[in-house]
DNA sequence: ACCTGAACACCGTTCAAGT
DNA sequence: ACCTGAACACCGTTCAAGT
């Protein structure tokens, strides 16, 4: 109705709003409708569908590096932010996370956030070489552990935790002489929310990365 | 042409062996080509398709917990052991992935796995809420390293190397008063394959989980 | 009891025709 | 220069009809 002229602008914009509305994939009929536009008028503009996400995926990703702190003033404290906002990213727009698997995007803002994951890891006193092993090993928990999370994290609070507490009694209803350990710790199991869950995991990371600054307790 | 009476065995198999062959989706109709069998005949022997792929995902999880060492002889060399061969199990399978996602499968194979993790944690001595806790990060990074490495992994070697190659000159190629650090660490990028990265991830992660363990040095 | 084959709704994409 | 609309090849799935 209140038709504009169609830019990559809005196209991608539209993009963006029902990727994070929706776990399902997007369909070029519901962006034609959402933009009161005929289906395949968006390929004046975009190459194929594949183009259109990728530029969807540097829109989301513009998010991850804005207001950090100033550089090397707490190279932990920032790693763990950037972590946690790509995370988000991810998190908030489940189809994402396939397009990362087949290459990095290779655009503007994830340039930024790797400058600045390596900045900061060599702040904390990593030698080339481990920062990017470390760079990569962070990169691997966090975009993985989203793409985990991303099919769940979509539905309402309650229905998650209700999943949750359906995937611990498969657990905790499993033959106790097969499985005693499960069947004990059941009731652990996907405790609080995948976000926790995630700290804990990159906070153990980032313990063994500490561990290979030249002088630290653990280094060899 | 070689007909033989269809049974979910038979289909469950075929679909593995397409899975393997291919980064690409299965189709029901190459299922039943490659069974010599009309495309909707599977009908008669799942619910839809992805009761198929549950199927898959169990027999492909049945290689990771089969002729392991002995419970808790060592067990920090047994978790590694384990999520080797889960990562190795979901990139050969790069659909895999995808359903993981969607919640754990729940089928034999899966808590023969859990289980085992699980008993190893206790055994490294955390505490029950530190050994699920340990156990939801040791999937993450193996399963979502698997989901991030799988498109590639598909390649062959030479060109895994080439796409390597292409994305580290990416780096190398950025601005170097914008991007001084990328520029600078470009060609430590992508170094190895990705198994040995995964391997770096893996250790760092592990001596974080070891930190846990009451008594030892890091503690709290 | 199991399989076939036509049919359906829905994808992404192409292309000649419109303005 | 950009959009429309018909068309195409290809999905998963249903269902009446065969054996």
């Amino acid at each position: 109705m209140a038709r504009a002229r169609l830019t990559r602008e809005l196209i991608v914009e539209a993009a963006a709003t029902l990727l994070t509305e929706s776990t399902d994939d997007i369909t070029l009929a519901q962006l034609g409708e959402v933009l009161g536009v005929d289906p395949t008028a968006f390929y004046r503009h975009f190459r194929d569908k594949d183009a259109l996400m990728r530029a969807v995926s540097d829109r989301i990703l513009s998010a991850v590096t804005v207001d950090l702190p100033p550089p090397a003033s707490d190279w932990r404290a920032t790693v763990v932010e950037i972590c946690r906002r790509l995370r988000a990213a991810h998190v908030g727009n489940p189809r994402l996370a396939e397009l990362v698997r087949s290459g990095p995007p290779l655009n503007r803002n994830e340039f930024d956030l790797t400058e600045r994951l390596l900045v900061e890891l060599r702040a904390a006193g990593l030698k080339p070489k481990a920062a990017t092993m470390a760079y990569h090993a962070l990169i691997e928990l966090t975009v993985g552990s989203a793409a985990i999370d991303a099919a769940l994290a979509a539905e309402p609070p309650d229905a998650r935790r209700q999943t949750y507490e359906r995937w611990r009694s498969a657990y905790r209803l499993l033959d106790p002489a097969e499985y005693p350990t499960s069947v004990r710790l059941a009731g652990q199991l996907y405790q609080g929310d995948a976000e926790q869950r995630f700290q804990f995991a990159l906070d153990c990371l980032l313990d063994g990365i500490a561990g290979h600054v030249p002088g630290s307790a653990r280094s060899t």
